[in-house]
Parts: C-alpha cells; structure tokens; sequence
DNA sequence: CTTAGCTTAGTGATAATGTCACCGACAAAA
DNA sequence: TTTTGTCGGTGACATTATCACTAAGCTAAG
C-alpha cells in the first residue's frame, strides 16, 4: 500500500516524484512509548507520520514537562526535519503515543523533494507553520490563561464519545504544565459543582455544557 | 549596496541567482514603532531583515503582552514567510523597534530560490529552526522558571556597556510576560540587596555579578 | 486470601505570582 | 505655571506553586 495516500497534501505531487519518494522512503514501525528523539538522543532520518501519533512535550530541568503539540497521522514531523537540517539541538522530546507507522526520509531525499516539487514545498511550509501556530497558542495559554479554563478545555478535549477521559491527575498536569496538586483541587471543585466525577485514573464528565462555558470564558 | 553581502548565510550563492535575486527584490525602509504584521494587518511581502532590529511579540485578549524574539540585521522573518505561504492567521505582531531597511521579496521569487538553490534552502530553514528553538526557551522559561530569575537574566541582556538599562518597569513586564507590579517589586527587591539603582525609566546594575548568579542559578 | 509494595489522590501550610484599585511623583507641553 | 499624561508605589486580595506528608486503591507474591 502506498504510504503517500495517507498524506492528502501530498495528492497533487507527479507521479514520476511519487515514485521516486516511494522508492527512496522506507516504512518503519515504532512500538508505543518509544522516545523518538529527545535530550541526548538524535533523530536519524525525517520522519512522516503514517499511522498513531506522537506527543511532543518540553522538559524543565526541575522534572516538570509540559505538552506542546501532537503530531498526528498525515502530518510531518518538522522537529526531526529542523533537528537534521539545522544541527540545531532541541530540548524537546517526542514519544510515540500509539505504536506507530512512519515513512523515513533521508537528508538528501527530502532536499531534491524540496527542491523539485512546489507541492512538497507547500506542504512542508504548512507543516512549520501549523506547528508555530500551536507553539504561539501554548505561550498564550501559559503566560495569560487561568488554570481552570484551561483544564476545563483540555478534558473537554481529551474526552471520549462516553464524555470519560483516562488520564491521571499527573497526566493532566503534565498536559498543562503545572503540578499536580493544582489539578486535584480543581477537580474537586468541579466536582463540587456536579461538574465531573473523578475517580482513580478517570474523569466522568457530566455537565460538559458548563465545563464548555467555563473554557469559552475569555 | 548589494544588499545579500548583509547575508552572510547567503555567501555561497550562485552569481546568476544572486543577480535575479537583487533584480526581482526591493529594498524598503520603515520608521520606528511601525507595525510591520498583526491581528488584522496581513504582511504583503516577505522581509529580509538589512539592517535594525523587529521585536516580535504575543498580545492577550486581556491587554497583556509578551514578547517572543528578535528578528535582528542579517535573519528573515519567518513570519512574514509563513504568513504568505500558509494563509494562516497569527496572533502575533511584528514592530520595528529602530528605522529598519529590509528585502522585500514576492512570493513567487522567494519560491523559485527555494526550488533552485541548496544554500538559500538551507537558510531558510536554519531561520525556522532558530525561532523554534526561541520560542522553546520562552515556554520553558514562562512555565518553569522564577520571575527573579528571568528578570535579573533579561537586566543583564539588555544593559548597554555602561551597566544602564533604558526601560521602564512597563517594558520590563511586557519582555517577561507578567504585569508591571510583579516587576517593581522584584526591582525593589533587588534594589534592597544593593544589586541594581531603580530610577524612573532607567535601570543601574551595581552588582551584575549578583544577577548573574542569580540568573544562573538553575 | 492476605499483605506488601506501588501508584494515585488528598490535604494543610506556606511561598510566589497575578490582579485590582488607587495614589503620588515627575516631566513635558500648553 | 498649570495641566496632563506617564511612571512607579502600595495594600488587599486571588490564584497558582511548592513542600511534606497521609491515605486510599490496585496488583501481585506469598
């Protein structure tokens, strides 16, 4: 099966450059959990997510970690594009959250892609961009947001169809940037408010229309 | 003047596409204090920075402001770029903090030296890479560091040679995100430990060995 | 089945940071 | 010289973070 399907930016590219992306990629599986990159660790080739997705969190050196963005199917990891283009070293990890599937790229394959096709180019440049966009909305969120609106819109988020989200308490502070303490209290306060009902490992949400309320209010 | 001798990224450029290059681009001036892109005020062309310097910063619906980098003589800001390229939108605004010349470059040119030339890729994307990597530091640093820290990092960052820092308290909680009360009591603070001179719009370091310590200090 | 050991969550005390409302000091312009 | 706007100071209070500890729930080994 060709992997580029996956990639809907990708439908216009010439069948001649898709064949030969083809030819030039290779497909790699990648278990759940696996540090892709990170401190201390280097990507070794580009890689295009073709199946799961990857969490891409900043470390501080006090053991807090904050979610920064997902990198889901479809979509190009630009961190390890930077990483091997620029001989930049990053402080941020990525970690495979499902296992996962991914079309390797090597260096000089994605500079002729870049350098042959006005589509590749486009979706490459959409990709930073889309990434800048998210990195732009978490310093917002940080730097001006209060702590309850934004765990309010992240469970909101994070929920399934039975309106549950599984995830710890740690995990949510993790996904906010802050400790855990604080998302326990909060917790109790919307379950104070008949809001949610939290037990170990999983949030019930029960009002979401009141939690939607409270994460729309500015 | 040939303007690409500013770009020293760009030294290695091929004779003829340096020639089309300054053919097809202009060189702009702008004064002071104008607002180059913002909420509401797309870019129309892409900027190579000649000379002066662009503070780029994120504005909050609540008034608040903080800023994210630099855009100094020699780089490209990659927000113009991404603007033009991904039609997405920014919260992001880009002033000139001198009178500032720059490049203007169409989109059109700017994708036909992409295709064309490995060293204008590369300089490209080594810009990307670099504002990512600023925009890492600025979230580790507004999730996880002290406001004493980073205030006395940012004091010595922005001294001139003779230990002065021309900023207001205002300015100071505008580069580090937090309000201008947070600020003068942390300069006040300082000031009691006999580390800096606080006076209206001025700031003396007396002890910049102190702040940088504490700078330092994790 | 029971208990030990691990993970997860709860709590009080305190510190750090942010918000609000206001005041006074200073400086440039009228 | 008066007015006006900018800048900085302050108290009261709210929010968020940190620390140290306890308790509750889950799992697996004895």
């Amino acid at each position: 099966m060709d992997w580029i399907t996956q990639f809907s930016a990708l439908d216009d590219l010439s069948p001649d450059l898709r064949a030969k992306l083809i030819l030039q990629t290779q497909v790699v599986s990648v278990p759940k959990d696996t540090v892709i990159f990170g401190p201390g660790k280097k990507p070794d080739s580009m890689m295009f997510l073709i199946s799961g997705s990857v969490r891409v969190s900043q470390l501080s050196e006090t053991g807090r970690e904050i979610v920064l963005y997902r990198i889901n199917a479809g979509q190009s990891c630009f961190l390890t594009t930077a990483s091997l283009l620029a001989y930049e070293e990053y402080t941020a990890e990525g970690v495979a959250e499902t296992d996962i599937k991914a079309a390797s790229i090597p260096r000089s394959v994605f500079d002729a892609m870049v350098s042959q096709s006005a589509e590749f180019r486009h979706f490459i440049f959409s990709t930073y961009s889309k990434r800048i966009t998210d990195l732009f909305i978490v310093i917002e969120e940080i730097a001006f947001k209060r702590i309850d609106i934004r765990l309010a819109y992240k469970l909101l988020e994070l929920s399934d169809e039975n309106d549950l989200v599984a995830a710890t308490h740690q995990v949510l502070a993790t996904e906010l940037g802050t400790a855990r303490e604080v998302i326990s209290r909060q917790l109790q306060e919307f379950q104070r408010r008949s809001w949610i009902k939290a037990s170990r490992g999983i949030v019930t949400l029960i009002d979401p229309i009141a939690l939607k309320k409270l994460s729309d209010s500015e």
